[in-house]
This record gives structure tokens, C-alpha cells and sequence, in this order.
RNA sequence: GCGAGAGUGGCGGAAUGGUAGACGCGCCAGACUUAGGAUCUGGUGCCUCCGGCGUGGGGGUUCGAGUCCCCCCUCUCGCACCA
């Protein structure tokens, strides 16, 4: 150990250490406790940014601290190196993506090593191996055997800008959600996953979620939007069409039901469609394809509509009502035609009100004035009680629901039925650099599946990108001309690749028989290793990958692969690094030194901020760190100027995990600053360290003096509010608080023996060495999972046997957290009026007379009567006086 | 509109219903200096400072509320014509 702190020189060595060691390697013959901590892994991009760092460290500190505890500890990385980013790249620079991919993946490797993280490497894995992705297709075709994927034609969000389909979940205001471009509806035939099918299970399984954050399992409760009502079968008349289904979740209202609306795409407008109103019906359809679906559906797009010229028979109150069609309905929810109850849904009071159709109360309010159909401002939508709905009439909304959704049932004409908001996942993308689906089309046989045998279908090493809207791999005629498996024949392979979704829904299990190719791994292992204990991630990912990695979950749950029901028992959703950033009007983002305005450390100062250029002043805000908003911080630069323990103690100590932390070059300082300041403690002590490794027994409190004796109280009660900060809160920051407390009581410790060649005799100079060996001992520890190639260091200097990562979590004497004397409050009527220092076990009785012999307090008393004491032992006393 | 979360010093953030502001940054004062990313020691919520006031605002429960209950305001994120 050196005297000064050079973390540039420490932390390559004691990773070279870990790896030749195989300290972090789990095996699967490990007879102890097993926990499997797993951080969402990166898109390979060669550059890692703060944001890892971030999540990295989170997981890092648990898989150390449980490795500690005596867990078998599976801790593993890879890469999701599949994906858009590396065929846009290919596109500019002719980089091959394959050739890319792996340089990037072996950058990042180096800077995740760099950062120390403790992972098993022996374990990785990148989803663009053969050797991996064949396994997705041979799930994809599993899922066909069971009827999981099908084949349609559909209606396709198409990005104008990525000139590829895009998932419901992928487009967010119209919009692509990677490249902002507009998105269009496009008839495009592709593969679906039947995700629908685990809809419920999907809802009802939250419940066995309680270690998710809360808004997670309710954002995804939200998007599969389980909506329980009824299909009722209104009977169309003087038309050859069969009778239109609705959805309802308010079958209580259907007495007040005057109209329908269906969606333009509806399969029947056009036998509906009377002769008068052809012409009208064929534009609105017409202009509607045209417009957008997300502008469409918008709620604030004013709701409009053409009568088709048909009518048909509310089946409760036997009147004709008109049909309408109208912007507003959705095609692919519920059957895409809705009954309308103006007076009680305000989409529909506002249509009618438009469209001059009528409006009838069937539902009064429990409490209030009476709703009157002809004098109504606005909808009433919520329960009431019944009226005019024949012998339904006096009902409760609840109990109609059941009544009437039952007596449709039993006159065949629909019933109670559940609706999801959830669609299938169409898999399709029109990219090259993907899993290539295991499909052969052939003119004779239709769609046959590439035999398992045959797996994997490899994807050709370069495929011309350019950008269009053509599968690059159909213009690669090695790749898709083939001969049918089934008739021999000439056929052609499915030239599209699937979602880079699916290569994250098992991965993780991937990790436990990385080199399996008999199966995508084994059911024993994942039966020992299942579910993961500990996921962390950003919460960007708290719909779609998680969605489908639960429903993949289900799928290989049903196949006989896994035991339980859910893949992962505590979720982290850790927040963003964020840091200022500078928009000029006229420059757009600049970086900290094209902008002027900010103060010694780098802030900026309120209205003062101006960009260099143009001298405008810029709008400053607080954004995630990235490239494209120059705010960016480099991990590699932070390593540089001060290490990666360093680095990663501020991604820790800035805040709770969960919550955004602010860059502050100072916060990093301070970060830096505490570590050399516990280096120079054991500095100070160098000559003394090698007598300590000797002095590993109990410290005997009798032969120190009170300052140390608070210390060695104090360095027990760390411990304890470490190991709970760590396990129980995964708060990370106090834990790092609650070290450098310890760190400023060590100030007690320069009364120490000088040092000589062997072990004092005097007992007394004796119990103050133990007392420094435990101090030491435990500082180096505690710092283990957080900067461990510094706790390294420590542990070697200390004559530590073995790797601290190594060492058995330090456990602490619950009797030894407390102190003997405490400050106990006195308040007069609640208010603080002095501290009392009292020994710990002092009763009410020694309280109160403490706190009433204190001239602070009787300062207070005087003149007045007692009117009640309380006292809390070890807390407080207040005494009321009136 | 619906759902989730957050509002505490100059800043990041701590506080099982029991001394609000741990810890860090910053700032102030002092010490020291083989000028070093200096370091060390002490101090640091606000005010009209023997006393008051303070956790977005207003009520309530309690001996005692940042914490529990009710109402309101602001902000962030997600969803949103889903019948």
C-alpha cells in the first residue's frame, strides 16, 4: 500500500486479479443460496455512456454485497447487438453491421471491465451469434406449433423515416418513436405473436409482483386495459347482413340506446350503405384512410360522421335506430361498432348533439334532480338507477350490467365478454440486421417451416442496404432462393427479420447454459437459477420489453421449460443521469464551452447563460446526458481524472436509485475527496497494519477511553445500517453516508500505541489496536461492493487473507450498537427546551426528574401547573403545562 | 380526464409519529503550507437572535406531524375518443 492514492495505478491490477481468479465465475454445483442478479443489457454502440455506469454499479453493489453474505451469486453480461443502429451506421459509412457489431461489443467489454464490475464473463452472450438467434427461431417455431403465430394481413404502422413496420408500442404521437418521423397506415402481411391469448394472466399476474415499483405493474395494467362488459347483437333491418356486434361496458344504458356508430373500416359499411347515401359514405371512407390514425383517434379531433342509410333494431326496446359511421370508432377494438347512449357517454351526446339524433335518459343520477332527455347539457355517465328500461327499470346500474349482459346470453344474442386494449405483436421488420424468420414460402405448399434440423437460418454476412422499404434481404437471391423442405420445389424464404423485442424476452436464461445448442438452455438450470432475485433497468422499458419478456415468460412456462410464473421477483427502475444543457434559437444545443454565463463550477447562473456564437441567450434545462444534447459526460474521462471507484461512488452517493441524479463535478471531487481521505487513515496507520492482521479478537471496552468506546459503538452501529441501507432499502447513498460518518468519528483513533516490532504487552495499548484493526477491517469491507478495487487495496495492506470480495460480510454485535449514555430531548408543551445527556437504560421515573431538575427547563415551569408528562425512554420527555 | 410519483437550507439530498436538515457540495473563519487536484480545524436553515419562525398552501388527529387523515396548488412521468 502506498502512501498516496493512486487509483490509475491500483484498479487495472486488481482486475487483472479478479479475472485470473475467476473470482465472479457462479457455478451451477454451488450448494449455497443461489441469487441471480441481472442488469438489462446494452445495445453494443462502442461507446459506454453515464447512464450504464449507472445501472451497472447498481446491480454491481448487490451482486457484491450478496456474494459477501455467502450467496452463489450469478451476475452476467452480453450484448442486445441486434438492431436499427447498425445497419443506419452501415448505411453511411459501408461498415458491414456484423463487422461493427463485434468491434463495438469488444470496446464496450473493455469499458465494463474498466469500471470493475463483477460479472462472470464466462457466461456472455450476443443475440447476433447464430448460435444465439437460432434459438428465437426455433421458439418462433414452437410458438407456430402451438398456434402462438400466425400469419395476417394487417393494417401497419409504417415509419416514413426507418422505412420499416413499427409496433403500436413503437409510435408515440404519430410518430416513430426512435427517428420522430411521421407514421402511416400501410396493408402490409406480416407475423403476429397471439400475446392476447396471456392478456388475463398478464393482468392477474401483477398481483404477484409486489418487489415492482407500483407505477411499472400499473403502466402495464393500463396498456393491456382488461375492460369487462358485454357483446350485444343488434339485428340490422331491411339489409341482407347479419346482425352487428357491439361491445359495452355499459349494457345498463342500452334502453337509452338511439344510434350506432361503426368505424369506417368496417367489414359491412358497404352492404349497409343505401343507394342515396353511396356516394357520401364512399368519400368519408376514402378521406379517413387518408388521415392520419393517430390525428384520427385524437381526442381532440371533433367527432364527425355520415348516416350509412341503414337502420337496425335496439334488441331491448325493439325500436329501428339509424347507423351511422363515424371517425371516432376504433376498427381493431371490441368489433369496431358501438352502440350509442348520448345521455350517457359524452362522446355520443356530442355526436347527437352535432347530428341532431336523439337523446334519451335511461339512467338517473342515485341523488339529485331528475336528468330530463330534452333539457340535458351534458352526458351523465356515471351508476345510477334505471328508468324507462321496461322491467329493468328501478334496477341499480351494477345489477343491470348482469341482468342485461345474462338475458342476452339467453336469447343467443351475445353476453358478458372482457376487451383488451392489448393488440398481438406483429414480429415483422423489414431490416436486415435481425433474426431472419424460419418461414419458407412455396407456391405449391404455402408457408412451410424450415425444418429444426436446419437451424439456424444464418443471416447472410452482407445484404445491400439502401434504406428503401425493401427487405434487404430479398435482394440477397443465396439467401432467399431456396428449395421447398416439403415438395422439393423452387421457394423463396421469408425476407423479413423479427423485432429485436424478442431477442430480450429470454436472454436472460441464456446466461445460464450459454453454450447449450441442444436446447435454448436447460430445464434444470432453470429450475436451480429461475427467476432472476434482483432486475435492474430504466423504467423506458416498463411496457414493452418487460411486457413481452413476462409473456415469453408464460409461453416457455406452458412449454414445459419453466416452473414459475414470472421471471423476475424485484424490479429496479433505476433514474437518468441528467445535466444541464444549453439550446441557442439559432445554434441549437451547445456544449459547456460554447455557451457563456456559468459560475466556478460550472452552473449556470439564471438568465445570464448566452451561446458564445451569436450571444442570444440559450434555454437552459435539466436532460438526460447524450450525445445529441452535448451534455454529455464521459465515463472514460471521470476513470481518468480519478478512477472508477471514484466514479462509481458519485453514481451511488448522488441520490437513491431510483431517482435522477444531477452531474456535479464537485459531488465527484467530494466522491474522490472521501476516498483519499479513508487512504490516508490507513496511511497513517501503515507501519502499525501488519500487527493488526493478528488481532482479529473481541475489543475489550474496558481498557478504552470514552472517546473510543463511542467509536467502537459507532463502527458497529455502521455496520448495521449498511447491511440494511444495502439489502433492505437498496438505498446506496446512506449506506455511503453512513461510511463517511464513520469515517470523520475515525478522527479518535490518532491515540495510538507507537509502533514497534511486536504486540504491546499493556493491555490497555492492546484493546486500542484491536480496536484499529476492527476499524480497519470493516471500513475496507463496507467499501467492498462500492469501491472495490480501493477495498482491495485496503484489505491487502491490512494483511487481509484472500480477496476482500471474498471475505464473509462482516456481521455486528446488536448489544455493542448502543451507546451508554444518550442526549434525551425535553420539551416544554412540545417545544425543544433542552437535552439532557442520561445513561441509556433510564426509566420515565429518572427521566422526568432529570428533565424537571434542569434550570432550562423550570425556566419554563415557572408559575405554572403540570398538567401532564410524557416520556419516552431513550427518547424524549415533554412535559405539558397549561 | 385517468394512473403513478415528487414538492424539505444556497445546491444534491437525510430523517421506525419523538431534538428537522444526517452525509456531500458550496460558503465563512482560522491553522498550516517540501504551492498541493492542497490539506487540516471549527462554523454554517431563516429572522427583528435571552426569543421567534421554519418541510408547497389550508384544515384536522395527537402530549408531539416532513411523516397519519381531509381539501387545494405546482411540477415530472406514463396513458388517453378503448365504447
Amino acid at each position: 500500500m502506498d502512501e498516496k492514492y493512486h487509483p490509475r495505478k491500483i484498479e487495472p491490477e486488481w482486475q487483472q486479479v479478479w479475472d485470473e481468479r475467476e473470482v465472479f465465475r457462479a457455478r451451477d454445483d454451488d450448494p449455497r443460496p443461489k441469487y441471480y442478479v441481472l442488469e438489462m443489457f446494452p445495445y453494443p454502440s462502442g461507446k459506454l455512456h453515464m447512464g450504464h455506469v449507472r445501472v451497472y454499479t447498481i446491480g454491481d453493489v448487490m451482486a457484491r454485497f450478496k456474494r459477501m453474505q455467502g450467496f452463489n451469486v450469478l451476475h452476467p453480461m452480453g450484448f442486445d447487438a441486434l438492431g436499427l443502429p447498425a445497419e443506419n451506421a452501415a448505411l453511411k459509412d459501408g461498415v458491414p453491421p456484423a463487422k461493427r457489431t463485434r468491434a463495438n461489443i469488444d470496446s464496450v467489454r473493455a469499458q465494463l471491465k474498466a469500471v470493475g464490475l463483477s460479472y462472470d464473463w464466462t457466461r456472455e452472450l450476443a443475440t447476433c451469434d447464430p448460435e444465439y438467434y437460432r434459438w428465437n427461431q426455433w421458439f418462433f417455431l414452437q410458438m407456430l406449433e402451438r398456434d402462438l403465430v400466425y400469419r395476417r394481413k394487417s393494417l401497419a404502422n409504417w415509419c416514413t423515416g426507418c422505412l420499416t413496420v413499427l409496433a403500436n408500442e413503437q409510435v408515440v404521437d404519430g410518430c416513430c418513436e426512435r427517428c420522430k418521423s411521421a407514421v402511416v397506415q400501410r396493408e402490409m402481411p406480416d407475423w403476429a405473436l397471439r400475446i392476447t391469448r396471456y392478456a388475463d394472466q398478464l393482468v392477474d399476474d401483477l398481483a404477484k409482483l409486489p418487489r415492482w415499483p407500483e407505477r411499472v405493474t400499473a403502466m402495464q395494467r393500463n396498456w393491456i386495459g382488461r375492460s369487462e362488459g358485454a357483446e350485444l347483437h343488434f339485428p340490422v333491418l331491411d339489409r341482407p347482413v347479419p346482425p352487428l356486434k357491439v361491445f359495452t361496458t355499459r349494457a345498463d344504458t342500452v334502453f337509452g340506446a338511439t344510434y350506432m356508430v361503426l368505424a369506417p373500416e368496417h367489414p359491412a359499411v358497404a352492404a349497409l350503405t343505401g343507394d342515396a347515401q353511396r356516394a357520401a359514405v364512399r368519400a368519408f371512407v376514402e378521406r379517413m384512410s387518408r388521415v392520419d390514425k393517430a390525428v384520427r383517434t385524437d381526442a381532440g379531433t371533433e367527432k364527425e360522421g355520415v348516416w350509412t342509410g341503414a337502420s337496425a333494431r335496439n334488441p331491448f326496446t325493439g325500436e329501428a335506430i339509424p347507423i351511422w359511421i363515424a371517425n371516432f370508432v376504433l376498427a381493431e377494438y371490441g368489433t369496431g361498432a358501438v352502440m350509442s347512449v348520448p345521455a350517457h357517454d359524452q362522446r355520443d351526446f356530442e355526436f347527437a348533439r352535432r347530428y341532431a339524433l336523439p337523446i334519451r335518459v335511461v339512467i338517473q343520477p342515485p341523488a339529485g334532480a331528475r336528468l330530463e332527455s330534452a333539457s340535458l347539457a351534458e352526458a351523465w355517465a356515471e351508476d345510477g338507477v334505471l328508468c324507462d328500461s321496461g322491467a329493468h327499470t328501478g334496477k341499480s346500474s351494477a345489477q343491470a350490467r348482469q341482468d342485461i349482459a345474462a338475458a342476452a346470453r339467453a336469447a343467443g344474442q351475445g353476453g358478458p365478454t372482457v376487451n383488451f386494449h392489448l393488440r398481438d405483436w406483429g414480429v415483422s421488420r423489414q431490416r436486415y440486421w435481425g433474426t431472419p424468420i424460419p418461414i419458407i414460402h412455396c407456391e405449391r405448399c404455402g408457408l412451410v417451416p424450415v425444418p429444426y434440423g436446419d437451424l439456424p437460418v444464418r443471416l447472410p454476412p452482407e445484404a445491400p442496404l439502401t434504406g428503401t422499404g425493401e427487405p434487404p434481404l430479398a435482394k440477397v437471391e443465396a439467401f432467399w432462393k431456396v428449395s421447398c423442405p416439403r415438395c422439393g420445389g423452387a421457394a423463396r424464404r421469408d425476407t423479413d427479420t423479427m423485432d429485436t423485442f424478442v431477442d430480450s424476452t429470454w436472454y436472460f436464461l441464456r446466461y445460464l447454459d450459454p453454450h447449450n445448442d441442444q436446447a435454448p438452455f436447460g430445464k434444470e438450470l432453470a429450475s436451480h437459477w429461475a427467476p432472476v432475485d434482483l432486475y435492474v433497468g430504466g423504467p423506458e422499458h416498463a411496457v414493452m420489453h418487460l411486457l413481452y419478456f413476462r409473456f415469453w415468460y408464460k409461453v416457455m412456462r406452458d412449454m414445459g421449460l419453466v416452473t414459475n410464473d414470472e421471471p423476475v421477483d424485484r424490479l429496479l427502475t433505476q433514474g437518468m443521469v441528467v445535466d444541464h444543457s444549453y439550446r441557442c434559437p439559432e445554434h441549437g444545443y451547445r456544449a459547456k464551452d460554447g455557451v457563456t454565463g456559468l459560475d466556478e463550477a460550472g452552473k449556470p447562473v439564471a438568465g445570464e447563460v448566452r451561446c458564445s456564437a451569436c450571444q442570444r441567450e440559450v434555454k437552459v434545462a435539466l436532460e438526460k446526458m447524450s450525445k445529441s444534447k452535448l451534455n454529455g459526460v464521459s465515463p472514460e474521462a471521470v476513470s481518468e481524472a480519478y478512477g472508477a471507484d471514484t466514479l462509481r461512488l458519485f453514481c451511488l452517493f448522488a441520490a437513491p436509485p431510483e431517482k435522477d441524479i444531477e452531474w456535479s463535478d464537485a459531488g465527484v471531487a467530494g466522491c474522490f475527496n472521501f476516498l483519499r481521505r479513508v487512504w490516508a487513515l490507513y496511511a497513517q496507520h501503515l507501519e502499525r497494519l501488519p500487527l493488526l492482521r493478528d488481532l482479529a479478537g473481541p475489543v475489550d471496552e474496558a481498557h478504552l477511553s470514552p472517546a473510543l468506546v463511542s467509536l467502537h459503538r459507532l463502527i458497529h452501529r455502521t455496520l448495521q445500517r449498511v447491511t440494511r441501507d444495502i439489502e433492505q432499502e437498496v438505498q446506496f447513498n446512506t449506506a455511503i453516508a453512513a461510511l463517511m460518518e464513520l469515517l470523520n468519528a475515525c478522527k479518535a483513533l490518532e491515540d495510538m500505541p507507537a509502533p514497534s516490532a511486536g504486540l504491546p504487552d499493556d493491555p490497555a495499548a492492546l484493546a486500542r489496536l484491536r480496536l484499529l484493526g476492527f476499524c480497519l477491517r470493516s471500513l475496507a469491507l463496507m467499501l467492498s461492493p462500492f469501491a472495490p478495487h480501493f477495498a482491495e487495496e485496503a484489505w491487502a495492506g491490512l494483511g487481509g487473507r484472500g480477496l476482500a470480495c471474498e471475505q464473509p460480510w462482516p456481521s455486528f454485535d446488536p448489544a455493542a450498537t448502543l451507546e451508554d449514555r444518550i442526549t434525551v430531548a425535553v420539551q416544554v408543551n412540545g417545544k425543544l427546551r433542552a437535552t439532557l445527556d442520561l445513561p441509556r437504560d433510564a426509566d420515565r421515573t429518572a427521566m422526568e426528574a432529570a428533565a424537571r431538575a434542569d434550570a432550562r427547563v423550570q425556566k419554563w415551569l415557572e408559575g405554572k401547573a403540570v398538567r401532564k408528562v410524557i416520556a419516552v425512554p431513550g427518547r424524549l420527555v415533554n412535559i405539558v403545562v397549561g
